[in-house]
DNA sequence: GTCTATAAGATGATAGAC
DNA sequence: GTCTATCATCTTATAGAC
């Protein structure tokens, strides 16, 4: 593996291990058993260096993910999607990069950036789930799949930042909406009668 | 206001405009305008000096709100709150304070305690409300008030911190949720349909 | 309680040898 | 590309005068 590979790893690592702040030339080079000099050779700056490894993990992230995204054909399926995804990203951290890269990003221009194509990525992702899984339900006509799509990304990475605080809240907040799956159900079974009701009330709704 | 004040308003201030990464003793304590040997005097670390102040803001912060969180009393009610709280949230910060300080919290107990209690305190007001809200509805036999109200607020801090990388990407995810708002009312409407479809369901669910 | 001074270490970044 | 200095700066934290 290349150095600039190993500094990509470690700096990946450290962010989802020891947080952002944490992150520094000294403890990320450390860390890829490397000079610290090679990170500024490498990268120019640590900003810089974490923006690239944000990028990198984000990419390969959602490439495992996306056959899972693209099978999902139900609102239940894709409730079911995002607890498996949790239950992996425990293990993986791919959200909680993400999430601590957004807190350093809050005065960090090189960061922001990173952040802001993060999202995008998963943005994208889910938007395309959710156009697809709402397409033959009344809800279409009401829902603006990318905002929703940006909605329940933002959601999830406030679980994963959540949980590396509190595993145990974290945890019964999954379980919680696990229980509203059933609600789902329930939205599904009643098809017709809610695509009436949906209609009624936009109608009513729209001026 | 006294030295201790003005150190805990300046962190505060530091954690919300600047976030985690640039709190030091020295930047809070110019920001303050007081000398920074005063932190450690105070406070005998940083992290306790953020840790307090994230405990002062939220105790404050939720004074703010709690009159609004007792008068909801709909679904569609605690939604338009939301709404409210992300548009006051935006000049606040208070709920930024708390993604900066779970940030933080990572790797140092001292702010992973502080963020737990900030959970806590927002947890047992939403689940308050979840609780008043769904009582008299078919749907508070699936719901986990407990959980579902963790799972809401760590939501809500995901998206301020969204908000904080990409303010247009996080409008149009509330904006979404508003419009979200028209399905919500109809299944207020559907009550009586709605509660036989959601009974009939559990008998099969519940094994 | 507040200040100055200072220790002891970490940090970003660069120059120059190899 | 990699390493060894080396800087100037920033950091936490303490001792001691006021």
């Amino acid at each position: 593996m290349s150095t600039r590979d190993k500094l990509l790893l470690a700096a990946q690592e450290a962010l989802v291990e020891d947080g952002i702040t944490h992150v520094s030339a000294r403890t990320v080079a450390t860390r890829a058993g490397v000079n610290q000099a090679l990170v500024f050779y490498h990268f120019g700056t640590v900003s810089e260096l974490v923006a690239a490894a944000a990028r990198a993990r984000t990419g390969a992230s959602l490439d495992h993910y996306r056959e899972q995204f693209a099978a999902v054909d139900s609102l239940t399926g894709l409730l079911a999607l995002g607890e498996r995804l949790h239950a992996r990203e425990r293990e993986e951290g791919n959200v909680a990069l993400m999430a601590q890269l957004m807190a350093g990003a809050q005065r960090d221009e090189v960061l922001a950036g990173a952040a802001r194509h993060a999202m995008d990525v998963w943005r994208a992702e889910v938007e395309s789930v959710v156009r697809r899984v709402l397409a033959p339900s009344p809800v279409a006509d009401v829902v603006d799949a990318d905002g929703l799509a940006r909605a329940i990304s933002a959601a999830f990475i406030g679980l994963e930042l959540y949980d590396g605080v509190d595993p145990d809240g974290a945890a019964a907040a999954v379980t919680a909406l696990e229980r509203l799956g059933v609600l789902l159900e329930v939205v599904e079974d009643l098809g017709p009668v809610a695509r009436r009701a949906v209609r009624a009330r936009l109608r009513r709704v729209k001026r």
